[in-house]
DNA sequence: AGCACGCCGACT
DNA sequence: GTCGGCGTGCTC
């Protein structure tokens, strides 16, 4: 007698576990990879299935039956199933929601796994030469180049996007766009649009070094204008050449529509992209379309780490220090090693680019697992900037300027240039406090104290986003007079905007780049190279290019001096040398002011005299004597509640379990459980604890174990707790 | 995580 | 009298 084979299906759930099913009715038995509809105590979820197995471990009688077989074939072919389950075990996190991770919102709610129509409509060479917004006076038709600048587009998908036949038609008889079949985009004569750039030696040599086929980690490690690019795109066309695919990872704010129209102009291929800029009906095109094998070239942020390819070539991994590589939450993975193992697995070379490498890369070449690979070279239009410390101890500072930054500024606008100043604050000012009594503006739900924002008026928490009116007197004293205390990106604009009335002062963080319209108004501004001031947070170190700003005034360059996170000083050293970066291309020499109150730091001055480079090598020292990462392996328990006895007690618990199962000793640590850097957050108290392991294989065995006797604890159900593998943020 | 079941306070 | 607070338990 045939058994009747029963389904073991990876479920959403945070339950660690797989739930077996009988199959569905209507269709043949699904195979691993395939999605199901299965009924989940009162819901209805999206499974996996996993296994296909003769008998249930325990509890035949509860057995439920799949409601229904969402795929005709396995969604995830066995590698990528096989490289989920390394991420759900490295991570600790339930396959169900790391399956689910890997797929674009309407797979993962259970959309058919289907390209839609075999016509595509592209923006064609001429299309793209024009300024983004032409055609002048066709709005219309400039909104839809626009999206054609992102990839092809089906008319199904051009229909959904708003815009009529007619556009289109318009377009076509321009000559801006043309159809192509998708069998048609597929083949092709060769894979070069625009000719490559000649190679200097050192870009010959890296290039060469990068393997076709096989696994192999290369770090291309130069500095900022060394023509990183262009190494990546001389590889990724050897690829092209035999036929196969190019992943490339790019930081969250790194995917600008410059970088995709940089790869579109060289190559004729089709590219798509994965990143949350793009709806998500694109973005399960383009994920389709790279496990079809369609599109050749995909780029995209943190998710694209699981993107489907049908080819695979080579994986990129750009900017590889960037923080945004690392999830903060719910599934913590890190796209950056997961793409390590991703490119073992499928026997690819994976290049990682970066001026400012991260510690656990550079620690990985002095091990001699990746093969390091050096462009210390800046191409002729490049000059790198002159970092200079301005020591502003016992200086007259006016919003927060010294005299010395503020006539630098000055300069430089009267030679025609542009200036940027790095505040790493936004809003007005930090702090409003009443002047008789002392009462501050704090959050009600946070530790932390309200930020004043001037457009609009308000008070708001940066760490919650709780918002309130401004109160016009003190609410404990009745006085009348609150005082602004220090200074943000509004106030620094405001300020500009006073004592330089006649020069436009463009200011870019979170609030002001909300809408990406204005942003790309400001960006416009600021390439025709007029001179103004740009004042902004961290997001101008990333991914944008400034080629007229001569000079940069970073306000305060202590925050990673002094930082009880023990990442603090590499990442204050990479958003240096990141922001030092946008200046001084082209013709103009750079210079670069660090304000600082400590000008003699040691930290300070290593990064000033032997470059991020020196600083580094001193920074790995001294993780090596601490035994820190990446010389040992962390693992934090976060907790959190509302009643603070509650996580921390739990953490306590959590501890003694684990304790039991390695005492500890020097080669397994224990921290904690300690508070958190903000204890209290949206009101609930957080705290965590630490773990610290010389053999990674150790901590990886250990994990489950644990995780496993965490589960069992009563207080588990009673607070917000998480695992962090490999933590970014220690506090 | 959801979602239901279950047992105690301030409302139409 | 009931609407709803969140404690507790379960999910093949």
């Amino acid at each position: 007698m045939p058994t009747r084979y029963l389904l073991r299906v990876a479920v959403p759930s945070p339950i660690r576990r797989l739930f077996d099913y009988l199959p569905p009715a209507d269709s043949p038995l699904p195979e691993p990879g395939q999605r199901l509809r299965v009924p989940f105590g009162h819901q209805q979820l999206v499974g996996v299935v996993v296994e296909q197995v003769p008998h249930t471990e325990d509890a035949p009688d509860k057995l439920k039956a799949a409601l229904a077989s969402l795929d005709t074939a396995p969604l995830f072919d066995p590698l990528q199933m096989a490289f989920c389950r390394w991420a759900a075990r490295y991570y600790q996190y339930p396959l169900g929601e790391v399956l689910s991770a890997a797929l674009p919102a309407p797979l993962r709610n259970g959309d058919a796994a289907e390209l839609p129509s075999q016509t595509r409509w592209q923006i064609t060479i001429e299309g793209l030469g024009l300024p983004e917004g032409a055609p002048k006076g066709a709005r219309k038709q400039a909104q839809l180049l626009t999206l054609l600048r992102k990839g092809t587009r089906s008319a199904e998908d051009i229909a959904a996007a708003g815009f009529s036949k007619a556009v289109l038609k318009a377009l076509t008889e321009r000559g801006l766009v043309e159809a192509v079949s998708l069998a048609e985009s597929q083949t092709f004569d060769g894979p070069l649009g625009e000719a490559p750039l000649p190679l200097n030696a050192e870009q010959a040599e890296a290039l060469a070094a990068i393997p076709d086929t096989g696994y192999c980690v290369s770090l291309l490690d130069g500095v900022t204008g060394s023509g990183k690019t262009e190494v990546y795109l001389q590889a990724i066309q050897r690829q092209l050449e035999a036929g196969r695919q190019a992943l490339v990872l790019v930081p969250e704010i790194g995917l600008t529509p410059q970088t995709v129209a940089r790869f579109q102009r060289r190559f004729k291929v089709p590219v798509g992209i994965l990143h949350s800029g793009v709806a998500d009906g694109g973005r399960n095109q383009a994920w389709l379309r790279a496990r079809a094998g369609l599109d050749r070239i995909i780029i995209g942020t943190r998710s694209a780490v699981f993107a489907p390819l049908k080819h695979p070539g080579i994986i990129i991994v750009d900017e590889e220090h960037d923080t945004s590589y690392k999830q903060q939450e719910g599934f913590r993975y890190s796209a950056r090693d997961l793409a390590v193992y991703r490119a073992h697995q499928l026997q690819v070379p994976l290049v990682m680019g970066s001026a400012t490498p991260s510690l656990e890369s550079l620690a990985n070449v002095a091990a001699g697992r990746y093969q390091r690979l050096r462009l210390r070279q800046q191409a002729a239009n490049h000059r790198v900037a002159r970092l200079e410390p301005v020591d502003i101890r016992n200086q007259p500072l006016q919003e927060g300027l010294s005299n010395k930054s503020l006539q630098a500024l000055k300069a430089a606008i009267q030679r025609g240039e542009q200036v940027l100043v790095f505040i790493n604050r936004r809003g007005f000012a930090p702090l409003l406090m009443c002047h008789f009594c002392g009462w501050q503006a704090k959050c009600p739900r946070c530790d932390a104290r309200m930020t004043l924002h001037h457009k609009p008026y308000h008070l708001h928490c940066h760490h919650c986003d709780h918002q309130r009116r401004v109160p016009q007197q003190c609410p404990d004293c009745k006085g009348s007079e609150l005082h602004h205390i220090g200074a943000g990106t509004e106030r620094t604009e405001a300020y500009f905007n006073q004592i330089l009335p006649d020069v436009p002062v463009l200011r870019i963080d979170r609030d002001s780049t909300r809408s990406q319209k204005h942003l790309n108004a400001m960006l416009d501004q600021i390439q025709t190279g007029a001179p103004c001031v740009l004042v902004g947070t961290q997001m101008l170190a990333k991914g944008h290019h400034f080629p007229r700003v001569s000079t940069v005034i970073i306000l305060d360059a202590d925050g990673g001096l002094f930082s009880p996170d023990f990442r603090a000083t590499e990442k204050m050293a990479q958003l240096i040398i990141q922001v030092a970066g946008r200046a001084g291309r082209e013709d103009l020499q750079g210079q670069v002011l660090l304000q600082s109150h400590h000008t003699e730091h040691p930290y300070l001055n290593l990064l000033l005299s032997q470059g991020y480079h020196g600083l580094a090598r001193q920074l790995l020292q001294e993780r090596q004597l601490a035994e820190l990462p990446p010389f040992s392996f962390m693992v934090l328990l976060r907790a959190e509640s509302k009643r603070p006895e509650n996580a921390q007690q739990f953490l306590q618990q959590a501890r003694q379990q684990a304790e039991l199962l390695i005492p500890a000793n020097p080669q397994f640590r224990y921290l904690g459980p300690l508070p958190a850097a903000m204890e209290k957050r949206q009101d609930r108290f957080r705290f965590l604890l630490q773990l610290q392991a010389h053999s990674r294989a150790q901590l990886q065995q250990f994990l489950p174990q644990w995780i496993e006797r965490i589960e069992q604890l009563a207080l588990s159900r009673r607070v917000r707790w998480a695992v962090d593998v490999d933590p970014q943020e220690t506090h």
